[in-house]
DNA sequence: TAAAAAAACTAATATGTGTTAGTTTTGTAA
DNA sequence: TTACAAAACTAACACATATTAGTTTTTTTA
């Protein structure tokens, strides 16, 4: 009899959905086969169905997993005392180094979600939007205490959001420079411009 | 006989582009079909073969044309008596527009070009390490004229790039503000940041 | 150690892919 | 109008895809 739950054995699973993050991230989801899946898992594919149940199920692990954890990350962000300021600076922070420790499945996540099929893909749209408007709402406040200069919040939030992205590019340069001259930098660039 | 050279007949050619990079982009290169684009261009699918080669080919004249718009303002730039700062000033502008008018193809070159074949995958790849190169070099020739801040010239680069690639997500927010803000919002906050 | 459950395997299915072959229609020039 | 080339069409091929069925091996439990 094939075709068993999960069940509480997570720990194959787990395996399955890691080595998946690192061959999207590398071919791309549509491009990924899942005999390439098994191949890197050490099993034949029709087996990989005995812990998952799709091909899409091990996007939507991937995507979903990252997106709660940027989510929860601003939510305590927001139940902090301190200034907008320091708020904006720990999620960039946090952004960064998302993107160095998890780096295979934030790059799905930013660039694979399009192949979610509903309902998860508006699901993850709606926390995505979610996520940006409160960020804006973040930039707003630091405008109104003076902190920040004036200017329209959601091109900031679009600046700083896509910029952090870009680190998915620091690979080709690990040579040069070290993680934390990366972070260092790309957060004063960010809050404090590169002219003199 | 079927098998006809393009020949000097390009205008097909290019409708066929056009609608190839609006559907590469859309669902990507591995996941849109090539009955999909027939069915856009208004054809059947082997009648696409009367005026292209192969769907690779299509994806290697979206990547090139692109390319090669970037590398040449590049050199116009370069060859322009301006500080520094214009320079920089200039380039970012331009990879704005670039990314509010060709959208599409420029959305392919940046995201899909990894399903470019060898040697154009090679050849694409050493072109875009060459443009960051020379976009290092000048801002180093900016830091050691005074006019920008001391810091790492490859993250300012890999920031800069980042944030303006990022204006794909702008389409998302095109009710909220206009290409005249986010172009002068974004110039300026990555001149010089957002803290008053 | 015997029984039960989990997870591997091989074989196969239905579907979709890019592309070619061969033929017919359409447009153009003599 | 006849001849020729360009570009459309239908049919088909060879191959790759995710997934299911059925069976066998391995691991766990009692």
């Amino acid at each position: 009899m094939a075709k068993i739950k999960p069940g509480r054995n997570g720990s194959k699973k787990d395996v399955i959905i890691q080595k998946a993050s690192a061959l999207f991230r590398a071919k791309g989801f549509t491009a990924a086969s899942m005999r390439e899946l098994a191949e890197a898992v050490g099993v034949e594919a029709p087996s990989l169905y005995n812990h998952i149940g799709s091909k899409s199920e091990l996007l939507q692990a991937i995507c979903f997993k990252i997106a709660g954890e940027f989510t929860s990350h601003l939510e305590k962000t927001e139940n902090t005392s301190g200034s907008s300021l320091a708020r904006i600076e720990n999620i960039i922070r946090f952004h960064i180094h998302m993107m160095l420790e998890q780096f295979d499945e934030v790059f799905v996540a930013n660039h694979e979600w399009k192949y979610l099929k509903e309902p998860y893909l508006s699901n993850f749209l709606n926390q995505r939007r979610g996520y940006e408007k409160r960020l804006v709402t973040l930039v707003q406040a630091g405008i109104k205490t003076k902190e920040f200069k004036t200017s329209n919040p959601y091109v900031t939030v679009l600046t700083i959001l896509s910029a952090v992205r870009g680190l998915e590019f620091w690979l080709r340069h690990k040579k040069k420079f070290s993680a934390q001259v990366l972070e260092n930098d790309m957060v004063n660039h960010l809050l404090k411009g590169m002219i003199k």
